[in-house]
DNA sequence: ATTTATTTTTAGACAAAACTAAAAAAATAT
DNA sequence: ATATTTTTTTAGTTTTGTCTAAAAATAAAT
């Protein structure tokens, strides 16, 4: 398994997640930031091992192999964001660059002495779930804070988008994973909100409100 | 900067240590595992980065440049290996392979924070110095075993030999580094040596007294 | 139902890092 | 001092993952 290989079966993982049907050429070049024809090539290349389901012009599925493979790397990547966070004290914004090269180290025995370091974690810092080593997932009830009701009351759990950016302008807003939210007003014109969070009022953008997971309670 | 080149870099400079001359062509390709005629390649690559000199068939030496950068991936490598063994519980036969692939994670940043996880170690699990984040190296003073005379007491600081057959061997006759010795015969015929350790007498080949350095003490 | 536009694939090329085989330089031996 | 051996370099391929440009297939629009 190259490097590029497990980027291109990463990438396939995440788009199905978010895709009912098959994952086109097109859109692995948007997220893989190259060429279609590119992408044809390693597609030939992950079908050849059997990693993909892949007929021409009709997109790619994973197989069984390429779902447990997928998903050892995206437990790879989330317990070394733990790792950098919880132990190196990086802040949350900071750790997806340098899990995305940690992702890619081969050992097994260092994964699971890594889990078992941190105490087997479910989640990654930004509330996104940590398959096991056999590749379960445990299922996290959440939803989107724009789909919340007012006078609502919740605990914000995950983010949708983690750039560093939409992460930073969190952390300036005092939001971070665990915070208690009260929907106090919704504004129909353009989807604002205003929520209390920490005694606060604050006013959050649809597109903020968008990127927010989070449960009841 | 590669993967490649960089462990290019780290062979020159460990081939530096040892010899006073300047490195041949052949003595890194044995050590690369590959051909001279790779090497060669590759020779030129790095003297177009200024990271060795290099003149057509005398060999190389690395510049100013090159020296630091290559402490900084021997630094990087053994700080992973303690972090291995003090924090992940590996024993020191197994971390060399695994710190062989971390080393390569480009984050000064990352770097900076797991020394001072581990609290600024001065030396790896085999009790090899780690270079500073300036490349200095503090010079432990140390002499192999086999140099010492009867009767004399030591102290187990390191080894020269860090493959895992001889770790192991030295796992299974419970001598570990910090390991007080003391030389009560030696053998003149094959240089063998009977020493004690931990109230036991052990007998030591000339390979293995070879192989391990020892302080005073 | 054609035409037009978009998506996807093929064909051919390139850079990195390796290789083999052969040539050139240096070292060693007679 | 010359011949032989060893070391090193050059020249030309290969593989991996990328690219561009053009062809083929599919989807959308009239």
């Amino acid at each position: 398994m190259t490097q590029s290989e497990e980027n291109y079966l990463k990438i396939i993982y995440h788009l199905s997640l978010v895709s009912k049907t098959d994952i086109s050429t097109n859109a692995i070049a948007e997220k893989m930031d190259t060429k279609a024809s590119s992408v044809t090539d390693m597609l030939k290349k992950l079908a050849e091992k059997e990693l993909i389901d892949y007929l021409k012009y009709q997109g790619v599925s994973l197989t069984e192999k390429g779902l447990l493979t997928a998903k050892m790397i995206v437990r790879k990547h989330r317990l070394w964001e733990v790792f950098l966070v919880d132990k190196l004290n990086f802040s949350w914004d900071e750790v997806h660059e340098i899990a995305e090269e940690l992702e890619h180290i081969k050992s097994d025995k260092l994964i699971d002495k890594l889990d078992e370091y941190l105490e087997y974690p479910s989640e990654d810092p930004h509330g996104d779930p940590i398959p096991d080593k056999n590749g379960k997932i445990l299922k996290i009830e959440k939803q989107l804070l724009s789909d919340l009701e007012i006078n609502k009351k919740c605990i914000c759990i995950g983010v949708k988008d983690s750039s560093s950016e939409f992460l930073q302008y969190l952390d300036k807003h005092k939001i971070a994973l665990g915070s208690k939210i009260t929907i106090l007003e919704k504004e129909s014109f353009d989807n604002s909100m205003t929520i209390e969070i920490k005694k606060n009022k604050v006013l959050i953008s649809s597109k903020i409100a968008n990127n927010l997971f989070v449960r009841k309670g």
